[in-house]
RNA sequence: GCGCCCGUAGCUCAGUCGGAUAGAGUAACUGACUACGAAUCAGGAGGUCGGAGGUUCGAAUCCCCCCGGGCGCGCCA
């Protein structure tokens, strides 16, 4: 595609008062196929040559040379619009696939720069709730989108391990605390203790003082504190990895809050030496009223550290260990301010790169039945979530498919591709309303939409043996075989643009839309009953789109079953 | 009260740093399995892009105001 580009840009560049930078950014796609493959808009041209639009494009349409690679080149109103060879479209983009295969689509852009995300981060303690799931698969993707690009990637799970939690956890331990159940599940019973805290709180006051004692002494190294800590810690973070291992998600830092203790005194006595800091209601603060913005807290009355503190001083230390071009923050949209106030004191302690610092935020899960509260007790669990999906699709198996051999892997497969892929198809930023219906729904834009189309080509393919010997990419000549060609070509583009705005969708997007050519093709184009060498080409085609749907999909985190 | 985010078809959402006729899915209806997998495809129907102004050759997109919803606003994370 972007040899395409480069020679419009040449083309253009001598009759347009332009450099070939600009001209690359004017460039456009037309809204249908019948308007070309790539469309050049002259309204920015009419002041300077002094000539209404659709006058310029005619007459620069007209004066163009012919180039092989565009069968032609008209002007359409205001724009010109550029026909691809389609012969040349087809030869260049299948025999990029064929030959690249699971590198198609990748560049080198990143090479040398080092991205880190911050992402998932769960509170140990807390059962692993259908809410983190945004944070784990959006963060995930995201790790997969960079590193095709090129970067370098480092994903951290920044635990939430330490803080005033566990105060109330230690205290509900001593309280009620049973040994037994404890080891037999730990996550569940962990939370148990949480909800029956909060439960017993609101007619017993005098817990809170004591679960913020209980914090300060396990800050203050309390042996008693910290050897509760350490095992609520252990048995957690041994819960965690198993999801993380259904989800095929990995980090390279399990770094949480509770690895920046030692740091924290060297962090806070930084800011003050800068004079950034002073003494509110007995608390250290840094003041940021000059950017509108309420006080970052860095220490409470007892002088134990808060949230941001540590953030801060996780910052710090991540930079100088891996010196990132940039820095993504995966974390919900109502911690927006909380980031704001971090990257701010960052900025006045004299760090440049607090600019490289990215809150990605996303929309909260909502219920239909009020909200979902960790205190409440009224969480809904991931693993239900996945393994509903997965026996659902263990079902439509049954149904459609009772010979396939590993039912119960490829149901895994697709149910949970249809959880993460619900998740990562719309737009981050949105709210969205938990919906079991919804997530168990696999027909239109899911994730079996995507992976049906890639099973199906597998199953021709097997039918098929030995045709990749030759195959002539330029008989691919139908409008249904051009459109499958021109998704194929774009896949570089949505990896880039996912990354320019850190949203996976752009991908989930591209995916619904290539399953969709194809399916289309496929009604319209027979394959294994095609003339002899419109077969092979037609094969090599689909090969290709296997290729695609299958590289894709990996960008999402999201398995392709060969049968499904 | 102040700040941030969201508002597009009955429902769920796309809409490429302002561009050509605003597109999908879903639900309901009609049609296609003795053609490579019907978790699919084809078809019609469905819209004052929350409302009113403004900038521009051109606005769903940018600016201002209003309405509706979500989130946040010093000792939680």
């Amino acid at each position: 595609m972007q040899m395409f580009r480069n020679e419009i840009c040449k083309l253009l560049s001598v009759f347009v008062p332009m450099d070939s930078q600009q001209i690359m950014a004017d460039l456009e796609t037309p809204p249908s196929a019948e308007m070309g493959d790539f469309a050049f808009p002259c309204f920015k041209l009419a002041k300077e040559m002094r000539n209404s639009p659709a006058k310029i494009a005619a007459e620069l349409a007209e004066r163009l040379p012919a180039s092989e690679l565009f069968a032609c080149i008209e002007a359409r109103g205001p724009y010109i619009n550029f026909f691809c060879n389609r012969q040349r479209l087809a030869l260049v983009t299948v025999h990029a696939v064929l030959e690249q295969k699971e590198a198609y689509g990748k560049l080198e852009v990143g090479q040398g720069k080092t991205i880190v995300i911050d992402f998932s981060a769960p509170n140990i303690a807390k059962p692993f709730g259908i809410g983190h799931l945004r944070s784990t698969v959006i963060g995930h993707s995201l790790y997969r989108i960079y590193l095709a690009l090129g970067y370098r990637c480092v994903g951290i799970n920044h635990l939430g391990d330490w803080g005033t939690q566990f105060g109330k956890l230690i205290v509900s331990y001593l309280k009620w605390g049973d040994d037994a159940r404890l080891e037999e599940d730990p996550i569940a019973y962990l939370y148990e203790l949480y909800v029956r805290f909060h439960r017993e709180e609101v007619t017993e006051p005098t817990l809170a003082e004591e679960a913020r004692s209980w914090f300060k002494k396990l800050e203050d190294g309390d042996e008693r504190a910290r050897l509760l800590w350490q095992r609520f810690r252990e048995l957690s973070l041994a819960e965690f990895k198993r999801i993380y291992n259904i989800l095929g998600v990995r980090f390279d830092s399990y770094q949480g809050e509770s690895f920046y203790n030692e740091l924290l005194a060297d962090t806070i006595s930084q800011v003050e030496e800068k004079g950034l800091t002073e003494i509110s209601a007995g608390a250290l603060i840094v003041s940021l009223e000059d950017q509108d913005m309420p006080p970052c807290l860095l220490r409470k009355q007892d002088g134990a550290t808060l949230y941001a503190t540590r953030d801060l001083c996780a910052a710090i230390y991540r930079y100088q260990t891996y010196e990132f071009e940039k820095m993504l923050y995966v974390v919900g949209a109502d911690q927006t301010l909380h980031f704001q106030q971090v990257f701010s004191v960052l900025k006045k302690m004299g760090y440049a790169w607090a600019e490289r610092c990215v809150h990605v935020p996303f929309g909260l899960i909502g219920f239909k039945e009020g909200k979902m509260s960790t205190r409440q007790g009224t969480l809904v669990f991931l693993e239900d979530v996945l393994d509903r999906a997965t026996e659902l699709a263990l079902q439509i198996i049954q149904e459609k498919n009772a010979g396939l051999e590993n039912k119960a892997d490829v149901a895994r497969q697709v149910g949970i591709g249809a959880v993460i892929f619900g998740d990562l198809s719309n737009d981050r930023v949105k709210n969205i309303e938990f919906d079991w219906e919804k997530v168990l729904d696999f027909a239109g834009e899911t994730a079996p939409y995507v992976q049906y189309a890639h099973a199906r080509i597998c199953s021709i393919l097997r039918k098929a043996e030995g045709w990749t010997s030759r195959y002539d990419a330029t008989l691919l000549g139908t409008d249904e075989e051009q459109t499958v060609v021109r998704t194929l070509a774009r896949f570089s583009d949505a990896i880039v643009r996912a990354a320019e705005i850190d949203k996976p969708s752009v991908i989930a997007r591209y995916l619904v839309d290539l399953a969709a050519d194809f399916n289309k093709f496929y009604h319209q184009c027979p394959v294994l009953h095609a003339e002899v060498k419109l077969r092979s080409a037609r094969l090599a085609l689909v090969d290709a789109v296997r290729q695609v749907l299958l590289n894709g999909l990996a960008l999402l985190g999201i398995a392709a079953p060969q049968e499904m």
